[in-house]
RNA sequence: CGCGGGGUGGAGCAGUCCGGUAGCUCGUUGGGCUCAUAACCCAAAGGUCGCAGGUUCAAAUCCUGCCCCCGCAACCA
């Protein structure tokens, strides 16, 4: 047994997050975790939200509440989101823990002991109205390129041009729209990245076995040189920079973000001090492995950002082994937007399926190598064919059979034959390279052999017809029908991290208990006598519903956005 | 010349590193079978592998140039 360290990306805490969120960090971390647990292995599996910046600030002030509140009430609403979609995190925390203030204020110091750390003055635009600084993109203007009316200090959207904020013709806070705006001079804490160069490149190049996404974004920002960087802000919400003349500023969100890492684990052993330990998991850690999931926009925080901040502290802190990067999940050949609300989000999502729906369609077309696109119409597709036709069809098919003819009991009689050989042969090397794909963290092809699984079971049945073989010979049926279940056992055993639900389901019906049902190690002929003839069969009803097109077609009308 | 990913039958992808008759899943058409939310079997249609050049006996695969789509560009998180 092998302890296994599994981290998603943290959602932020600005509102319920969407389908692409969900696949590319929190839905896949999940998945790994559960068949890592199933495997027999230790896992902690640690998620929170991300609950600085500005956007927080600004959310909240749109709501009228204080920041905290704003924050607390929107992590109990995303904690419950994720509890229905059967997200199983060992813990689900806060970056504005205490517990994390602690971290990044231990790291900032250890940095600035080792000499990493420098002060600076820069300029920054402060608003009169607002009495407060504003981040680039919160400054609008005209274009001085391209004449576009609403152009962010940071970047004109028409033009696609980089700005600075002092670039912008007209300039107004994109909070209040007030003119009242002055450079002011503001002194802040950089982190020396080109100083700890060397040292990422060393690690990042002894990592061979990334996916080549990570690697390549990993190696760019290498090779393109690595700037000092400022890790502290102008803002009331966040980590208070514990130093003489930093009173009133905070640590800058991506310097807080990734050390809640190890804030939630902390908070996590923080409920039971005397039977957990977070730095087992995290200081000179040699025996864990660390695997991180995220998507493409996260990846370069996470492979030097992050690492150089505990590389540079000088204390053997547990680096990343293995870096899950997705690219992007589209919503009907455009963008998932949360600020229009463009998509389908999480909890809209769990109001028309359940859970278990989402998450197979999600991992089965998950956006590994390229973009991938959401519609409901390829949704349906996967749904109705996969898991509906397929699956459900081979469980239930069974399930009603057995009632029919076996007065719903695991028969006893008959004994395998060559059909029965031959089902073990293609089951054997199907389970393998499922297995192999799950471990290498490849879910489209994990997903495509489970299916292939399912299939197999509805060939194996078609090819023995059982419900001819009882009008001659009921031991032979009775041998077909037992097989057939100990399959259903078998594959959904398998399925268990996908659809966990609906797993638990079958597995119940067919006399199982309700908790985590171990990997099958075993060789596939022993996976296969797992059921005990005689066993009562509980009742099942239709496991997964088709979709009909009328039903398509209302859902990608209701969902059409407001553009 | 900013950087990264991608461009393969109607849809989604594998194959590209280590050249050798273009493959998988879904969909479509025809036939068979029928325990089941109909699966399964057989057959068929459908591709100038983004474009152009080059290397080679042979290129989706190697080289050069170009085009298109998506994303990122470090003070948005």
């Amino acid at each position: 047994m092998s302890r296994i360290l599994v981290t998603s990306a943290l959602p932020y805490i600005n509102g319920v997050k969407h389908l692409g969120n969900l696949v590319g960090s929190m839905l896949s971390a999940d998945v790994y975790a559960r068949f890592e647990r199933q495997r027999g292995h230790d896992v902690l599996f640690i998620c929170a939200t991300d609950e600085h910046g500005t956007p927080a600030e600004l959310a909240a002030l749109e709501e009228n509440l204080p920041v905290a509140e704003y924050c607390r009430r929107q992590h109990a609403i995303q904690a419950d989101v994720y509890r229905r979609f059967g997200l199983s995190f060992d813990y689900f925390g806060r970056s504005s823990s205490p517990q994390n203030h602690e971290l990044t204020q231990h790291f900032c110091r250890r940095l600035d002991a080792h000499g990493l750390i420098e002060e600076r003055t820069t300029r920054q635009v402060y608003s009169n109205a607002d009495g407060r600084f504003l981040p680039d993109r919160y400054i609008v203007g005209r274009c001085p390129h391209c004449g576009y009316e609403a152009a962010r200090g940071d970047q004109c959207e028409n033009c696609t041009r980089v700005l600075d904020p002092t670039d912008l013709l007209e300039p107004r806070s994109a909070v209040s729209g007030s003119t009242e705006l002055e450079v002011r001079e503001t002194r802040h804490l950089f982190l020396k990245l080109s100083e700890l160069a060397d040292r990422v490149g060393e690690w990042v190049e002894q990592r061979r076995d990334w996916p080549p996404l990570v690697s390549s974004i990993a190696r760019k920002w290498l090779t393109e040189g690595l700037r000092d960087r400022c890790i502290t802000r102008d803002l009331d919400w966040g980590v208070p920079v514990d130093r003489p003349g930093f009173e009133g500023k905070v640590f800058y969100v991506w310097f807080d973000a990734p050390i809640e890492y190890i804030g939630a684990t902390r908070e996590w052993a923080d409920q039971d001090p005397a039977g957990r330990d977070w730095k087992s998991w995290w200081c000179a850690a040699d025996d864990v492995r660390y695997v991180q999931f995220m998507a493409k926009d996260n990846v370069p925080f996470h492979t030097v950002s992050f690492p150089a901040t505990l590389l540079g502290s000088g204390e053997p802190w547990k680096l990343v082994d293995y870096i899950k990067g997705f690219n992007w999940l589209t919503y009907a050949g455009g963008k998932f937007s949360t600020s229009r609300r463009r998509g389908v989000f999480m909890d809209q999502a769990l109001d028309k399926l359940p859970a278990d729906y989402w998450r197979y369609w999600l991992l089965a077309n998950a956006p590994e190598s390229s973009d991938a696109d959401f519609t409901f119409e390829l949704f349906a597709a996967g749904v109705n064919k996969d898991l509906a036709d397929t699956y459900g069809n081979f469980v239930n098919r069974l399930l009603k059979f057995t009632r029919s003819r076996f007065e719903g009991r695991v028969p006893v009689e008959g004994e395998p034959g060559a059909d029965e050989r031959e089902l073990v042969e293609r089951l054997g090397a199907g389970v393998e390279a499922y297995h192999q794909h799950m471990e290498r963290i490849e879910f489209r092809k994990a997903l495509a052999e489970l299916r292939g699984l399912w299939a197999a079971g509805n060939e194996y049945l078609t090819r023995t017809a059982p419900w001819k073989a009882i009008a001659e010979d009921r031991d032979r049926a009775a041998a077909i029908v037992r097989t057939g279940l100990q399959l259903v056992r078998l594959s959904t055993v398998l399925a268990w991290p996908v659809i966990p639900d609906t797993a638990a389901k079958v597995l119940a019906a067919l006399g199982g208990a309700p908790e985590m049902p171990p990997w099958p190690a075993g060789p596939v002929a022993e996976e296969l006598a797992a059921l005990e003839p005689g066993q009562p069969l509980g009742e099942l009803g239709i496991l997964f519903r088709k979709l009909p097109p009328e039903e398509v077609e209302a859902l990608e009308a209701e969902f059409r956005g407001k553009e």
